[in-house]
RNA sequence: GCCAAUGUGGCUCAGGGGUAGAGCAAUUCACUCGUAAUGAAUAGGCCGUGGGUUCGAUUCCCACCAUUGGCUCCA
């Protein structure tokens, strides 16, 4: 042990910034693998990195894991940082470094050293009696961490592979303040408050029961949420020219086998028979868009041919994958194929790319575009595959916006432009995606007559905007914390009567408004107004609408609005009409 | 699929080897009420499913199913 390298040190101060806060959970990590060893010497580590939010760590306890000894973990830890160690980094040469730790017996550490270069020099970082090999940086001292807390226990496979074991992952969270924890804390409350299956079931929107692991039940109020986004849908669409078809949820195996999805995807599709003949449900849409394009014969001047195609489609995922509408067995995709030549081929996916805008952009949404490159698994040529990155790559760039690339996790049929929305609690879901595909229409011998007079094949590609309709309502959910915009908004106005002397009133207002196509929901029930206020408020409701002696008389409505807090209330009468009016503005907005 | 945890009225949860309890919701009655919970009464449960141990299981054990948190996977 020579130095303390100070170049590597970052100090409480730099919290802020991305690479001090990365030293300071990642010093937490080794914190947590020192209290581990502390009271577990027999523990065996794995790797702790920091992550976007916090740090984990990977253990071979060699016993069962309880909340015991998470507890005793972190107890552990609070009592290492009053020690105030200083980090200590220094190097040593590879087998130095693997035989301190056969001497611990760590061999998972063992397995990570011996891949490095035999010539290479190793540093390890050092707190107190704890030194791990690491490249750093971290944070000068543990005494920074002034608050820690244990968050959550998973299994992790050991570097990411089915076939190795399972190891212990706790994962934690720290920071150099006990009210920056605090703070934390309560915003993972809030988030967990805006969970889309939370709010799904208090909201009546959806549910997913016992008897259908993973497929939705959609209920009247979540019902006109999904055809109200199928509504704009449709109508964007069709501005930008698109055709809309539709074709069979369940088709014979001898189609999959053809579009390569039998071969490609078979675990994950459900299969049945017919009068023996093997079926399967799609699980895409497109070879049956296929279909439908082989039918007639085509001529470049119908090019671009953009066929929209909104497909309930069935994949048989693996049961612990399931996440609410996120994650789901079935769901509505608002696929769309586009057959062009190659010159269209760059507007078409610009084109594609200004639709995902428009359509995120009014939801609020941020989101972050990947590429994702050839697979290991493909089917088609090189040339075929550098021709279409190549091409998604210059549709990018040509519209100036960033992107990740994502190397090796294309489609096994063409690469794709991805992009991601997060949840309410940071996660990335991949919604919109375009894709090109060579595949298909080779596969299926799609032609056009040219300007020529000769036959060509057409390039094509598959896009969805929403993605999955289901996993875009849930992270609508979410997004809003069920506080849905008027157009999208099941039930816009709920009518209270003061007492059960308007409710006659009540109910004529409600056909009156119903008529003149506000959603409207009447609350006949024997209560205070106080209580019906607060149930309105509950059920996210954006115009409360409270009828009395008052409103009777002047055929008005005492107008709430939901977004305001109860000290701060817009509490004004408003004519009918006047109402109706502001509720068709807000719709179309 | 893997690791771990969980599963008790519609919802949120307490309980625990002698066949169950609260709050909210529901229903009924009284009150007729002006901007976040009026009061009272009633009804509602095969304690996830199937086995086992036991005189007796919702409680203990095993298996399965589902859910939750992750991992792997997401064409």
């Amino acid at each position: 042990m020579k130095i303390l390298l100070n170049d590597q040190q970052v100090h409480e101060a730099d919290f802020e910034s991305k690479e001090g806060k990365k030293a300071f959970w990642h010093t937490s990590a080794h914190l947590l693998a020192q209290a581990v060893k502390r009271l577990y010497p027999e523990a065996k580590c794995g790797i702790g990195p920091a992550i976007e939010n916090g740090f984990y760590y990977d253990f071979d306890f060699g016993f069962q894991f309880s909340d015991e000894h998470l507890q005793a973990i972190e107890e552990k830890m609070k009592e290492i940082v009053k020690e105030s160690l200083i980090l200590q980094v220094y190097d040593v040469s590879k087998s130095e470094a693997y035989a301190y730790m056969e001497e611990r017996n760590e061999s998972y550490k063992m397995e990570l050293i011996s891949e490095i270069p035999d010539d290479e020099r190793i540093s390890f970082y050092k707190q107190g009696d704890y030194a791990e090999f690491c490249a750093g940086p971290h944070i000068s001292n543990v005494s920074f961490i002034k608050a820690v807390k244990l968050l959550s226990v998973a299994g992790a496979y050991w570097r990411g592979s089915e076939k190795n074991p399972m190891l212990t992952r706790i994962y934690g969270i720290s920071f150099p303040k006990a009210s920056m924890l605090e703070e934390y804390l309560k915003q993972l409350e809030e988030a967990k408050a805006r969970d889309h299956r939370k709010l799904g079931k208090e909201l009546e929107l959806f549910a997913l029961m016992e008897e259908g692991p993973g497929l939705p039940f959609y209920f009247p109020k979540g019902l006109i949420l999904k055809n109200n986004l199928i509504d704009y849908w449709r109508k964007i669409h069709s501005r930008e020219g698109y055709e809309e078809i539709s074709t069979p949820i369940m088709l014979m195996r001898t189609l999959w086998e053809k579009s390569g999805h039998w071969d490609h995807y078979r675990e994950n599709m459900y299969t049945t028979s017919v009068d023996d003949t093997d079926y399967a449900i799609k699980p895409m849409n497109c070879p049956g868009g296929m279909l439908v394009y082989k039918s007639k014969q085509h001529s470049y001047k119908e090019f671009p041919m953009r066929v929209a195609e909104l497909g309930i489609v069935h994949r048989a995922e693996k049961s612990g994958t399931l996440h609410g509408l996120m994650r789901a067995r079935s769901f509505l995709q608002d696929d769309a194929h586009i057959f062009m030549r190659e010159d269209q081929v760059m507007s078409e996916i610009q084109g594609v790319m200004r639709l995902i805008d428009e359509f995120y952009d009014r939801f609020g949404f941020k989101y972050e575009i990947e590429l994702s490159t050839r697979p290991e698994n493909s089917i088609g040529s090189d040339e075929e595959w550098d021709l279409a990155i190549a091409s998604l790559k210059a549709a990018v760039e040509g519209v100036g916006k960033p992107y990740a690339i994502n190397e090796g996790d294309g489609a096994f049929y063409g690469p794709k432009l991805d992009f991601h929305i997060r949840d309410s609690i940071g996660r990335m879901w991949q919604c919109g995606t375009i894709q090109l595909d060579f595949q298909l229409p080779q596969r299926f011998e799609l032609e056009y007559i040219g300007e020529d007079g000769e036959k060509h094949r057409p390039i094509m590609l598959h896009r969805v905007v929403f993605g999955s309709i289901d996993r875009f309502i849930g992270i609508l959910i979410e997004h809003y914390a069920g506080k849905f915009p008027v157009w999208l908004s099941p039930v816009q106005a709920k009518i209270l009567p003061v007492s059960d002397k308007y409710l006659e009133y009540g109910k004529a207002l409600a056909s009156e408004l119903r008529e003149a196509g506000v959603r409207v929901e009447l609350d006949k029930s024997d209560e205070k107004l106080g209580y019906k206020i607060r149930a309105a408020k509950m059920d996210r409701v954006p115009y409360i609408l409270v009828v009395g002696e008052k409103e009777m008389a002047n055929h008005s409505v005492s107008v709430r609005s939901r977004d305001l807090e109860p000290d701060k209330q817009e509490i004004g009468e408003m004519a009918v009409m006047k109402f109706v009016e502001r509720v068709r503005e807000e719709s179309v907005k």
